[in-house]
DNA sequence: AGTAAGTGAGTGAACGCTCACATTTTGGAG
DNA sequence: CTCCAAAATGTGAGCGTTCACTCACTTACT
C-alpha cells in the first residue's frame, strides 16, 4: 500500500474506534492524530475537514452494508430466506466490527440527511424486500414502514443492548432467534 | 408559580426542544438562554452547569417514566394486559412529548451510568415484568435480557422511524400493533 | 529537481462559566 | 398597611480554555 493510502486508512480506523467509544463531538482532531500516530496537519492532507471525515466513514460503510444486504438477499428465494440472510449479515457486521456498527448508529440521525435522497440504505434495501413479500401475498398486507420498523429494531434493539453490556451472548448465536422474531411479526397480524 | 421555579421551567423546556433538536453538544448555553428569554447567567442560578442541567432533565424524566409504567402493570394480571398497559403508555408519551422521547434516547447512553446503578429504569422495569412472566409458565423459559431487547426494539424502532418522518400514523394508532408483536414474539420460540 | 506527504506551533473563533452590578421579592418593624 | 433592608434572582460583558484548522517548513518519494 503506498504509503499516502496507509495513513489515510490509519486515520479512519483511529477516527472510527474514538467516535465509536467517545461520539464525535468528544473525539478532537488531536485525540485522532494521537490514535493514528500522526500529526494534526496530516488529517487535512487527507480529508476536507473533520465533518467530512465523518461524512466518509459514515457514507462508505452506510452504503456498502446497503450493498452486502441487498445481494445476499437477492439469492434467497422466499422471504423468510431473504430475512435469515439480512439477519445473518447484520450479527456477522456487529461481531466483526461493533465499532463501526456503534458508529453508524451514533452519527446516522444527522448523516442521513447529507446522503442523496435516492441512496440505497439498509433501511430501504429491508422495506424493498418486505413490500415485494406483501405483493406476492406471502405475509398479509401491511403498511411496510411499520413493518420495517418492527423488523429493525428487533435486531437493532439486542445489537444495541449488547453493546451496553445487558446481553452476554455473541449475536451470531442470535441470528436464528431473531429471524424467527421477524417472521412471526411480519406474517402474523392481529384481528 | 414563584418567579424562581418559573424560570427554571422556562429553562428546562427551552434546553430540552433544543437538545432533542440538536443534540447536547451543539446547543449552547446562549442559545437555551435565548430560547427561554433569560440571560445566560440566569441558567447558573438554578443548575450547577449545563451537564447537572442535562443530568437533571434526564434523571427525573427517565425515572418519572419507569414509575409510571410500573405503576401501570402492576394493575394488570397476565403479561398480555401489562405489555399492553406499558406499550400503551411509551405510545402515550411519545405522541405527548416527542421532544422528551427523542432526549432520553439520545442522552441515554452517556447518562445511565450517572445513575445509581439499583436504580428503577424502564429497561429492569419491563425485565422484571418479563422474569415474572416466565416464573409463572406464562411464556416459555428464554433469556430474559434477549426477550427485554425485543420488546425495546419492537416498541422504540418504530418511534424512532415517526422521528425521523418515515412512519405517518401516529404512535397511538400503532399501540395494539406493537403489543400483539411483543406478544407474539415473547409467547412462541424458534425450534 | 520537483512533487507529494508530514509536521507542530500558531490563529481566530466559540464555548462554558464568572462576577460585579441591577432589579425584584421577601418579611419583619413601626 | 407602609417602609426598608436583606436576600434572592436576573444581567451581560468578559475570562480562560479548548478546538478545528492553517501555514511555513521539513522529509520522503519519483
Amino acid at each position: 500500500m503506498p504509503r499516502a493510502l496507509a495513513t489515510k486508512a490509519k486515520i479512519e480506523a483511529a477516527a472510527l474506534k474514538l467516535f465509536a467509544e467517545k461520539g464525535v463531538d468528544q473525539t478532537t482532531t488531536r485525540d485522532i492524530a494521537a490514535g493514528a500516530g500522526i500529526s494534526e496537519g496530516a488529517i487535512y492532507r487527507h480529508f476536507e475537514s473533520k465533518e467530512a471525515l465523518v461524512h466518509e466513514l459514515f457514507a462508505a460503510n452506510y452504503l456498502r452494508l446497503a450493498g452486502e444486504i441487498d445481494e445476499l438477499q437477492a439469492q434467497e428465494e422466499g422471504l423468510r430466506g431473504k430475512l435469515a440472510a439480512m439477519v445473518r449479515a447484520f450479527c456477522l457486521l456487529f461481531e466483526q466490527d461493533p465499532d463501526m456498527f456503534r458508529f453508524l448508529l451514533l452519527v446516522q440521525h444527522g448523516e442521513l440527511r447529507k446522503l442523496p435522497p435516492d441512496s440505497k440504505t439498509p433501511v430501504r434495501v429491508v422495506r424493498e424486500v418486505i413490500e415485494a413479500a406483501i405483493q406476492r401475498s406471502e405475509i398479509p398486507a401491511q403498511d411496510p414502514n411499520v413493518a420495517n420498523a418492527l423488523v429493525f429494531g428487533l435486531v437493532l434493539q439486542p445489537a444495541l443492548f449488547k453493546v451496553y453490556g445487558q446481553i452476554d451472548q455473541p449475536m451470531t448465536a442470535l441470528a436464528e432467534r431473531l429471524t424467527e422474531a421477524c417472521w412471526r411479526t411480519l406474517s402474523g397480524l392481529p384481528e
